[in-house]
DNA sequence: GAAGAAGCTGAGAGCCCGCTGAGAGACGCG
DNA sequence: CGCGTCTCTCAGCGGGCTCTCAGCTTCTTC
């Protein structure tokens, strides 16, 4: 967990390094916007701790440099309270949280580990069929208010379903996406699974959202049935 | 491509603003949930970024109106990590993704990508002749608002023939591409289809679509009859 | 106008497809 | 070890779809 410090100030980057290190994080440290520039070119860091105040190239600009760049990698910025450059400039130039100084230790650890927390895994958005939704990262679903309790196998299921609404998807291919390529049971799994998932979203609302289409396999409608 | 941001949160709202703005999406603000309401009604929007705690009229009250409105534009919840609501509510309300303040704008602008990709619709080419169509992804088709119901066998004759419109398909290659090059039956078996689907498309409109060409095959009118 | 060819249609048989209930096996948990 | 849950198999059933067949209508040709 590679942290980059980009800071003039001796005595606050000594600060930061020994209390990085002391919390488990790998540290590197630039004086300077190039010489930061330069190490983020090179090497892959979890966080990106950048003071706006810098002799030659300043954190504006690198910020810019580094997001231009296409690097994502979060940064958290430190301001001075009276500086040029405000709170808001420093989220619209591209950075992720701002720390004013004098900032407290226990503070940036708290920013950092949360721009971490942040940055891992994207989630992906919430999967709509009407009143009908799921949620693949928290592993919910239910119908408008009202919570759904599935099995992991429903659970896939109805994803596949709610990733292709309006589309006939073939028993098939739910086999060859749900159950797996190498599934060598009886197709009729599927049949059994839709079964069980009407039983749970369907019919105890009086709907239909999943529909049979006789020979060719099931239709989720968009517009949750 | 617009987008309403709803925060009462002047820094945040402006940093925000001008941040998308940099990325070319038309944005409005709104300062509570009476004036996003008003707003919504009146504007289309590819992406709503709501903010739950709001002065009057909160984030949750909006987000269910819009919701039992039949509004179905993409949601992205801003919730605070102390805040009286938490992520697992912002789902249920409604919502198709959340962030916790503080929040990154590298993350916003993603989750806003993110979500504008999904609600893009991937439009499935639908076969049309007149006021007759087919969509054979979703594998329905009707006539103007009437939807049709057909059976297998009737649905792949009726998309071979609107695949061919106003072109003369003998029952030779009726019989190979619909039923099989194998098929080994009466091939009268065509006609039977034919009527059957006559029955279904035409005499219930007064129409059409299917024509008789006496010892060649059948046409299909490109208008439908 | 008659005869034959081509196409249409109603009736019905068989069967395929999808649904369901019962239950066995696997696994995890207390 | 006992219990509950989840996954999957299996067999039966019910309905609708497909297809055959025979009789009828329509068209063409002489």
């Amino acid at each position: 967990m590679q942290v980059l410090v980009v800071e003039d100030e001796q005595n606050i980057a000594l600060a930061v390094d020994r209390g990085l290190r002391a919390e488990g994080f790998g540290v590197d440290i630039a004086e300077d916007g190039t010489k930061a520039l330069g190490l983020i070119r090179h090497n892959d860091y979890a966080v990106i701790v950048l003071d706006l105040m810098l002799p030659g190239r300043n954190g504006y600009d690198v910020c810019r440099t580094l997001r231009a760049a296409g690097i994502t990698t979060p940064v958290l910025i430190l301001t001075a309270k009276d500086g040029e450059y405000d709170e808001a400039d420093a989220l619209d130039l591209g950075a992720d949280d701002y720390l004013t100084k004098p900032f407290s230790f226990v503070v940036l650890l708290a920013r950092i580990r949360a721009l971490l927390r942040r940055s891992a895994p994207q989630r992906s958005p919430v999967l709509r069929a009407g009143d009908l939704w799921l949620d693949p990262a928290a592993h919910r679903c239910g119908r408008g208010d009202e919570r759904l309790e599935l099995t992991p196998r429903e659970f896939g299921l109805l994803e596949f379903l709610l990733r292709h609404p309006d589309t006939v998807v073939s028993k098939t291919d739910l086999l060859a996406q749900v159950w797996g390529a190498w599934f060598e049971g009886d197709p009729n799994i599927v049949e059994v699974y839709v079964g069980y998932l009407r039983r749970k979203i369907d019919t105890p609302f009086g709907r239909s959202a999943i529909e049979t289409v006789r020979g060719v396999g099931y239709r989720l409608d968009g517009k949750g049935g």
